[in-house]
DNA sequence: ATAGGGTTAG
């Protein structure tokens, strides 16, 4: 949720979403009593006022109570009938040891001793779940999760296994915090009992290579042994496949033409370099590659074939993809669900979407079983064009035979049912995938919030935003974007005027279309109050 | 262990 611990509006963030939070609480307290009209603006001054006067036993409810309390009950009945709102637990509240944790993570200031600090008073049962679990949650924010990584450590009767300062690692490293990243490699090699591991390491390349730190990369490599872990094919391949996955095709060539003397190779140290070139765009390379992949007695497999497919399929030459499947039949070498997905999913973006679904029937004929994302842009094509009874018969095909939907199915299912403005729909896809227990994402949201937009359902708006803040989605610029734009659309300006608000407080700058697309309404409706309010807040932006 | 994931406002 919050995005930053370095960010000095922090604080601005969640009080946004505690006074979302009371505007539910009130509405609820509302229904069990007497309907009451609740302001639609999520403004604070106006809530604040409202709770004041009509309930104080609301607005006086320490905070820390009415996040985790409300969590457990705000729920989707809310968009018919406010009187169907799930009834408050007011008394019990059983707060798991993560939300605990979290809360002390989330009010510390950016700062390793404070988060120690914080933590001191704290006992809790420690296990390696628990804290994996922490530092999931907190994951993009090294401070707090290496903060509560050293306080553990420091804990008695607990420890981390490798995998967990694994995490660790790989934390700092995507905060591009490297000095402390090796000192903890060097801590986990002094435990002894091979802590450092090619899991370890393939992490600290990763995290260098996509630093663009590559020379840091391979001295990683060439050093690896003082940790214990073989300088052999799988730490090379691993080597390989970050610098080719951080776009440096010819810097893992480069070390393979070093390497292939002294390290016997194997297939995927060639799959590796042929999918490199294929992504960017060096098919005679790539070529030249599988040559070379024979030359070593090496069968170009799948994988190779499937690098070479999707380059193609990017050209969107399909008589060329049709030659690489004749090529592997000659081979013997089967197209997997894999090189199906892709094909089809070529041919569903040209708008082919005749020929998609034959891939479809063929893959069915070659007896290759599909998996959730094949099924994925499967649903995804077919919503794009419209068809939306195939996409049900799909999904329920999908549960017949117990394949699960993930993310990106429910966030493509979720997208047609809001392009098409079905609410109901759409909700109800959001509700599923929690009870799924799959994670939403912000693209989750995006079209479910536009959509609503255009609805005017100022209630369901404020669930979604609450929705987001309950999965730790944090609202991004882009976010308060179509909020502001949705809403002024629509003849909401008042609250498209507090999230313009918002988005500038915390630190977001509007854009310009954004800005003069407010600024005309406000104009045209002769709000001159606001507008200089706004004005104020761009300048504010801009300095 | 190497291969798949949707531009968008109008």
């Amino acid at each position: 949720m919050l995005r930053s611990f370095q960010n000095p509006n922090l604080y601005s963030i969640s009080k946004t979403h505690i006074k979302l939070l009371h505007y539910f609480l009130a509405n609820h307290l509302c229904t069990t009593t007497e309907p009451t009209q609740v302001p639609e603006s999520p403004d604070l001054p106006n809530w604040v006022k409202f709770l004041d006067t009509k309930h104080p036993e609301a607005a006086g409810l320490d905070e820390d109570f009415i996040i985790p309390s409300l969590a457990n009950w705000v729920e989707a009945p809310m968009l018919k009938d406010p009187k169907k709102a799930v009834k408050l637990p007011v008394v019990e509240i059983a707060d798991t040891d993560i939300d605990i944790i979290s809360r002390v993570l989330k009010n510390q200031h950016p700062s390793l001793e404070n988060v120690a600090q914080a933590l001191s008073g704290i006992v809790l049962d420690l296990s390696n779940g628990l804290v994996e679990r922490v530092l999931r949650r907190f994951s993009n924010e090294w401070v707090p999760a290496f903060g509560f990584f050293t306080w553990a450590k420091m804990q008695t009767g607990y420890r981390h296994a490798p995998e967990v300062y694994n995490f660790m690692v790989d934390i700092l490293g995507k905060a591009e915090k490297f000095d402390i990243m090796w000192d903890l490699v060097i801590e986990m090699d002094k435990i002894g009992e091979r802590y450092v591991s090619l899991d370890t390491m393939s992490k600290v390349m990763r995290r260098l290579a996509r630093a663009g730190r590559y020379k840091e990369a391979i001295d990683a490599f060439r050093g690896i042994e003082q940790f214990g872990v073989s300088k052999d094919v799988l730490s090379l391949n691993a080597l390989m496949g970050a610098l080719v996955k951080e776009r440096s095709v010819e810097l893992a060539h480069k070390i393979f033409l070093e390497f292939k003397e002294s390290i016997p190779l194997n297939v995927s140290t060639f799959n590796v370099l042929i999918h490199g070139w294929c992504k960017y765009r060096n098919l005679d390379i790539a070529r030249k590659t599988m040559e070379e992949m024979e030359k070593h007695r090496f069968k170009p497999d799948v994988f190779s074939y499937t690098s070479l497919i999707e380059a193609y399929c990017n050209d969107k030459d399909f008589r060329k993809v049709a030659e690489v499947l004749g090529e592997m039949k000659d081979k013997g070498c089967e197209p997997n669900a894999v090189t199906y997905t892709i094909i089809m999913h070529a041919l569903g973006k040209a708008r082919e979407i005749t020929k998609a679904l034959d891939i479809y029937e063929k893959m069915k004929m070659s007896g290759c079983i599909p998996d959730t994302s094949f099924y994925s842009s499967l649903i995804f094509l077919l919503g794009k064009a419209g068809r939306l009874k195939d996409v049900q018969e799909i999904v329920e095909d999908m549960e017949k035979q117990g394949i699960k939907l993930d993310v990106l199915a429910y966030n493509t299912l979720i997208n047609i049912a809001s392009t098409h403005s079905q609410e109901e729909a759409a909700l109800k896809w959001l509700k599923k995938m929690e009870e799924d227990l799959c994670k939403p994402d912000l693209k989750t949201y995006a079209p479910l919030l536009k959509l609503f937009c255009r609805k005017k359902r100022m209630r369901v708006l404020c669930f979604l935003l609450d929705h987001m803040f309950k999965n730790d989605i944090g609202i991004e610029g882009g976010t308060y974007a179509l909020l502001v734009r949705g809403l002024c659309m629509n003849g909401k300006l008042a609250t498209a005027c507090s999230f313009f608000e918002e988005m500038v407080l915390k630190g977001f700058s509007p854009k310009d279309s954004t800005y003069s697309m407010l600024i005309k309404e406000l104009e045209g409706k002769s709000k001159q109050k606001e507008k200089k309010h706004v004005e104020r807040l761009m300048l504010q932006a801009r300095g």
